[in-house]
DNA sequence: ATGTGTTCCTGTCCGC
DNA sequence: TGCGGACAGGAACACA
């Protein structure tokens, strides 16, 4: 699930549970996610008090009083639950333990954040804030889509004399940051623009036109995740799952929905991964 | 340097 | 109802 504005969704509601509060516990049920947690991470998270929650692509970092960053990467299938505090205006129980709940951080107030991945893709670590822009995983991110330096003519000569298609080059995080799988289906059917065109093939205007499309798309999805934040009234805690309707991601067979296109969308695999896009108006 | 395929894991769904 | 295979929102890594 998570790609930017899930991450963003995810950030946000976790602001209020930590900004500004203390770890008071941190519990490790399992090392080993995609890649083994950093060395006494427990003993260099209690006590912290968190200063500012950030997010850069899609890495939620908090910085802690101790001038260390705590970097969470949710991976494919990783979840964040609040318990023990109000979220959306409701109060959430701290819920039975679950199977995969790798870590879980005892905030003050009683608040409890529990980070839970079946397929253990999502990682986290500890790294100095002053030098987090030089995280191994941070470091070699091309620009946030929603920050200044993404524009037309960037994107444009990001994309120059790119043989791979479209597709493949908007899932490449150094050209931009943030955009996963689903998204990447979006902004094309929006732009109008065929997964299989080689990326190097697109005009310089069609490039540049892609970046507005790129943050309606992200900014339409984030505001759907606020709403669904605001009007929290699941069972759990669970932050970052909403429901988001999409023009074309999982649609395949279906009626094309752009006005007087009447194609059909269709399923196509490129490097490993699913592109959903309607073959007649995506060119 | 670039572009492509494989790999890490578990869960779910679909057809036989 | 069980079983095998395809597939899942990510991305580093190994290889041509």
């Amino acid at each position: 699930m998570p790609e930017l504005p899930e991450v963003e969704t995810v950030r946000r509601g976790l602001e209020p549970v930590m900004t500004g509060q203390l770890i008071e516990r941190a519990e490790v049920n399992r090392p080993d996610l995609r890649w083994p947690l950093p060395e006494r991470m427990q003993e260099r998270l209690i006590g912290q008090s968190v200063l500012r929650l950030r997010r850069r692509s899609k890495y939620v970092l908090a910085d802690l009083g101790s001038g260390e960053t705590l970097l969470i990467h949710l991976g494919m299938s990783g979840r964040m639950l609040i318990s023990g505090a109000e979220v959306g205006g409701f109060y959430h129980d701290h819920p039975a333990p679950e199977k995969h709940d790798h870590v879980v951080l005892h905030m003050g107030q009683g608040a409890r954040i529990t980070f839970n991945d079946a397929r253990r893709f999502g990682h986290m670590d500890l790294w100095p804030t002053e030098d987090m822009e030089n995280h191994w995983l941070i470091k070699s991110l091309g620009p946030e889509p929603l920050g200044n330096a993404f524009d037309g003519a960037y994107m444009a000569a990001a994309l120059k004399g790119k043989n791979t298609p479209i597709k493949t080059a908007l899932l490449d995080q150094r050209i931009v940051s943030g955009l996963g799988n689903i998204y990447v289906c979006e902004v094309l059917f929006r732009a109008g623009i065929s997964p299989k065109r080689k990326a190097g093939n697109l005009s310089a205007e069609r490039a540049g036109a892609l970046v507005p499309i790129i943050r309606d798309v992200l900014q339409d999805a984030i505001e759907a995740g606020g709403s669904s934040l605001r009007d929290y009234r699941q069972a759990d805690g669970e932050l970052g799952y909403f429901q988001h309707t999409f023009r074309v991601y999982d649609r395949e067979g279906e009626a094309c929905t752009r006005d007087a296109c009447g194609g059909e969308i269709k399923r196509i695999v490129q490097s490993g991964r699913s592109s959903f896009y309607c073959g007649t108006c995506q060119r």
